[in-house]
DNA sequence: TATGAATGAGCCTTCATTCAT
DNA sequence: GATGAATGAAGGCTCATTCAT
């Protein structure tokens, strides 16, 4: 278990293999890709500074290295590219979960090992942070015609590593996992948010053990 | 105390008597302090619903029922429309505030009073609160030009009854009131964000006996 | 003759008896009549300072110590405020001339006399020069709509001493009256616009016994 | 030296070669200098036509074929606009000018030519005429904050051959080249405003003569 | 595929004019 | 008559999006 898998994709980072079928589904080389990726790190970058409503979309493209026109190659329109934020970056993170996740056998190990992701990403790429935490949350494009299909991946992530807690006995019986997996979801999600909120002053690493003790002990054996 | 003096001033709120230097500060007479009274609640109704950059003045002119000029006689353009809200709204809560606490004796009653108008008025006035956690920290005229002295009143509202607890020997002697105002602050503060983010969809008021304890907790003699 | 003959009426000057008539007309009571001068002044003072388009009904209101709305109990609209600082001061400048004209006897001391007090006149009151000579001829509604009435009347009176000379035999029997006192204005016009341009920096008065001379010298018998 | 050589670069007219460099200073390759020439031209038409300040931005759009978006790619606003006019057509009309002088070989023999393309200029494009002379001097901007370097040439232009003049021996050797360039184009500039504000109705090249002749009196040896 | 010049819909703001008091 | 708050039409300007090259 590397540092770097803790971190999430930042503009640097090549794609995850698994992200092939992304490829495709775009139908794109290489090259391509890297433009798409380039423009969405951009996107990223500027949204995170100036607000999604205040940012140019010539400003994504100067960002990026290419022409405003490119970008329509790639996105629809500025709101998709918003939204492909959230839905690209999702479904880096799902796979490299997936991928961490997998080297862990118990239950237990797994959701630390996600909480420890989940938390250390965000800090690790803080422009990301806030384009998730605050600026999707003011697009009524996205909170009302997307149906978030990623977050439902990854609530199913943790409702899988859940199920095995129940099936391995850490974790009680009476549980109702379609609950448990939101409520650990939104555990993280407002300590994310609260810490963007803060102006991220503070170390959100240092809140994985007391995270999963909470977590844990709600919902284990005692 | 009634279930009133919780509740922040809204749309159809009379103003409270001891505001009436603001109307001489504005130089009002009824009727225009009626308008602009419509007008800020009218622009805190619209920036909630579409938030400040989506949101027009013309349909803020209609929501308040008056023509899109009349606005600019009352505000110098949309910015200031923004901060307004802020400045008046908040002069209003200090008041109200203060009048509440005088009621109370001790400190801790006094402090818990504050608790309660603060999380209770913000829950009672869910679009003010929008506005105030999520659309004024994307201001960046609010965040750089305005100084916030209506922050700083409130501050030293707070700072007032934590100077009091010191004296009742109630909280500990050597706490820093200059800190511990901004901590009980903050603490309010985030716990409204989070609130806002979240959807508003749990009870800010069950929050009160937590925080209290949290709050006396850390400050009190133990 | 006096040097106050030469002046024309500005903000302070009462309204000459001839004026009596333009009072009935617009049935003016003689307060009235101050509130309808005192806008006239204030407007030539504002267009003279601003320019028409930049120059704000609100500010003549000011300027003339009366409410917006007032003024529009005297003029029609902004472009009738205009053209109205053009026909009454006209009718005044007209009134005056033939009084001092008519002290004079020989056709050639009363053309002394108007090119005298029309060249005195403007550089006496500078606001008026800048608005007769700049903005009037800017204004579309006035060179197209306006029918000049008063501008006839003055070169009439300029023709009347023309005639007067033919018929004293100091100038040309060949001359066309009607040609010639247009030329007469259209030389002191230019002047006077010439020296608006050029920034009032010089001495109008210096002027007169040059363009007497050029005058009667090219109208006189040789 | 052609007739085609007093006159102004007007709307057809071909960029002349020296102009080069300005294409270069702006970046523009031919086709962004033709639009950024309509676009001029049109402006000149309409502020001509209707005044700078009942002259819609879409009307010029419109007269130069362009969407209004267009015209901000060329020039910051609309006051830009009209001092553009002013520092490209002076531009123009300094490289013209020297051009023609070049071919003269004595100094009254360029004045004589400066004074005739200025004159005939002017009444070649008459809507040039009254920008220049109208419009701009109204522009608190252009009067405020441009630096009128191109004046600052165009005075220096005359002033070079006042210089020549004087080693010539035919300009006296006591006058002050600083001030004697004002005073020649004070007159032409004179000249041209008494004209446009006469409404062009008499032939300024008819001036010439005369002028030169005051011009070459005041200023020569006798 | 990539470009970036061109487009034009849309919004904030001004200000001449009206009208209830 | 006098007021000045209110009106709303109109225009300068921005910027997401398109499309000819």
């Amino acid at each position: 278990m590397n540092d770097c898998s803790f971190n999430f994709p930042t503009a640097g980072s090549k794609l995850h293999p698994e992200l092939a079928n992304h490829r495709k589904e775009y139908g794109m080389r290489s090259k391509a890709a890297d433009k798409h990726q380039a423009i969405l790190d951009a996107a990223v970058k500027v949204f995170a500074r100036k607000g999604f409503f205040q940012s140019r979309v010539s400003e994504i493209a100067r960002e990026a290295g290419v022409a405003d026109g490119t970008i329509y190659l790639y996105f629809k329109n500025k709101d998709d590219l918003l939204i492909s934020i959230f839905a690209v970056k999702m479904q880096e993170i799902i796979c490299r979960f997936r991928d961490a996740i997998a080297l862990e056998n118990d239950a237990a190990s797994r959701l630390r090992c996600l909480v420890r992701m989940h938390l250390a990403g965000f800090q690790s790429y803080p422009e990301l942070a806030a384009v998730f935490q605050v600026e999707l949350r003011q697009s009524s494009r996205f909170m009302r015609e997307y149906n978030k299909e990623e977050l439902r991946q990854y609530l199913d992530l943790i409702g899988e590593i859940l199920e095995q807690g129940r099936k391995e006995g850490v974790f009680r019986q009476d549980i109702s996992v379609g609950l448990a997996k939101r409520f650990v979801f939104g555990t993280l999600d407002e300590l994310v948010s609260t810490w963007v909120l803060a102006g991220m002053q503070y170390d959100l690493g240092s809140m994985v053990d007391p995270v999963l003790n909470l977590l844990l002990h709600g919902m284990g054996r005692n």
